[in-house]
DNA sequence: AAAATCATTCGGGAGAGCCGAAACGCTTCT
DNA sequence: AGAAGCGTTTCGGCTCTCCCGAATGATTTT
């Protein structure tokens, strides 16, 4: 962990990084945002263009789509992806509500897969979508399931930041919720990463008890009520259990 | 097009290359398969998760979802991917086949999407898989709608490549084909990338006339006979052609 | 306990990357 | 048309970075 670095293969990251920001960029663009010399932005792209990372048309660089194959690939060997697969459509088709598998990963939680049932509300979903894993109720989920080091680990390095007004940012506060959670077996969260949304979360564990993930569904506060809250407890805590047990047959 | 290089970013990816294709992998085993010496591929690895697009557990190396999330975000910008959606969510619940998007990139057809009906077969296809233009429905469909100069080049850098013994591999036999699928409107293969599939496959135009993809259903031969062809053919010619439309709207 | 295997650190030398400057190509203005 | 403006691409000599063998440390196997 000396984090030996090398200093182009930081710079090509970086650039990728951006490409992706702004969806595609120009050499001069680019140069400019990633304050690099010109000449040296052009070496780069010519250079990850020769990998098949890039393309260009019209002086215009982007990403390709291998990405999405390299991406989709590691999601298809996770084993709790292909464990989780046909839960997620069926929770989608039965409470109509925005439904998704996320990891811990680096600290934080990602979107590994979305199913969208036919109510959902139209959120800025996708996979590979990061956020932190104390503003959300799968975030809540996993952290209640690692050792109260790590989870005091990952707020030192991370922080409670702020992304409601809901969101909790006393550690107390969080940590009794982890608790919590624990006991009744699903995390829910009311707005404290998005006003206005609620969402219901189950974690995912292995046969050792390792966290490997967790089962989300969320939907518009006004929608779902007390009632409709338990149900959709209900279901996502069966479906991490049928989830467990596919585990084994990966 | 110089090909200017650097050593570095084409080593990177080289690795990442590697992880994608073997699902990770060890500091060791990687310096045997890439034949580079251990301290080096060390060295590269570190670099990497630094990063933030490789991470390390346990001396194992394997790529993150940050992939996944600069694919999504890159086919999200993709305005023939945002227009063909809804469509193939309708498709494959109408046929209940296997139905994709392909789009050409790099003289290769690429799976931008896919959806897959109810009795789909289960192909070894996921977003970002490349194959031939040559050898499948949706390929000669693009093809059809270059020019037959930029066809001419394609076939020049990348052959003509064998994958059944149904592929068609005689240019003149390749050019009579693009003819005939510009007057029908939709190219069809039986067995010539994968035997036993049937593909067939209707072109995305835009407003100029530029080709920007193709729809595609793929099922097995057994289950789709003259008259469902037929049918199907009318289908995505419908599809591709109401996604023309909705280019206009993105 | 010894041996074997693999990961990690270190450092001096070679060569790879760096970027200013100039050339080039394309568009826009006078 | 001509000239100016702008962005891209090429070039090359200097510098700094990456390179990798060898030593060390960590783990597993015999």
């Amino acid at each position: 962990m000396t984090g030996a670095s090398n200093r182009s293969v930081e710079r090509a990251f970086r650039i990728v990084d951006e490409l992706a920001e702004n969806g595609g960029g120009r050499v001069s663009e680019l140069a400019d945002r990633l304050e690099m010399p010109v000449s040296t932005v052009h070496n780069y792209l010519q250079a990850l263009v020769e990998t098949g990372y890039v393309t260009v048309e019209d002086k215009e660089y982007s990403t390709t789509t291998r990405f999405l194959e390299v991406g989709h690939r590691q999601r298809h060997r996770l084993e709790v992806f292909q464990a989780v697969s046909d839960e997620l459509q069926d929770i989608a088709a039965e409470t109509g509500e925005h439904v998704t598998l996320m990891v811990e990963e680096n600290d934080q939680c990602v979107i590994v897969a979305v199913q969208e049932g036919p109510d959902a509300v139209n959120l800025f979903a996708y996979p590979g979508a990061r956020m932190p894993l104390h503003a959300a109720a799968p975030g809540k989920a996993i952290l209640a399931h690692m050792s109260d080091d790590r989870v005091q680990e990952i707020i030192d390095r991370q922080g409670l930041i702020e992304m409601t007004n809901q969101t909790i940012t006393d550690p107390d506060v969080l940590f009794d919720q982890l608790e919590e959670i624990r006991e009744q077996g699903y995390a829910i969260d009311e707005g404290e990463r998005i006003a206005g949304m609620v969402c219901i979360s189950a974690p995912v564990l292995d046969k050792s008890d390792e966290i490997r993930g967790a089962i989300c569904v969320c939907g518009p506060q006004s929608r779902i009520d007390e009632a409709r809250r338990a149900e959709i407890a209900d279901i996502v805590k069966r479906s991490a259990n049928v989830t467990q047990v596919n585990l084994d047959y990966v």
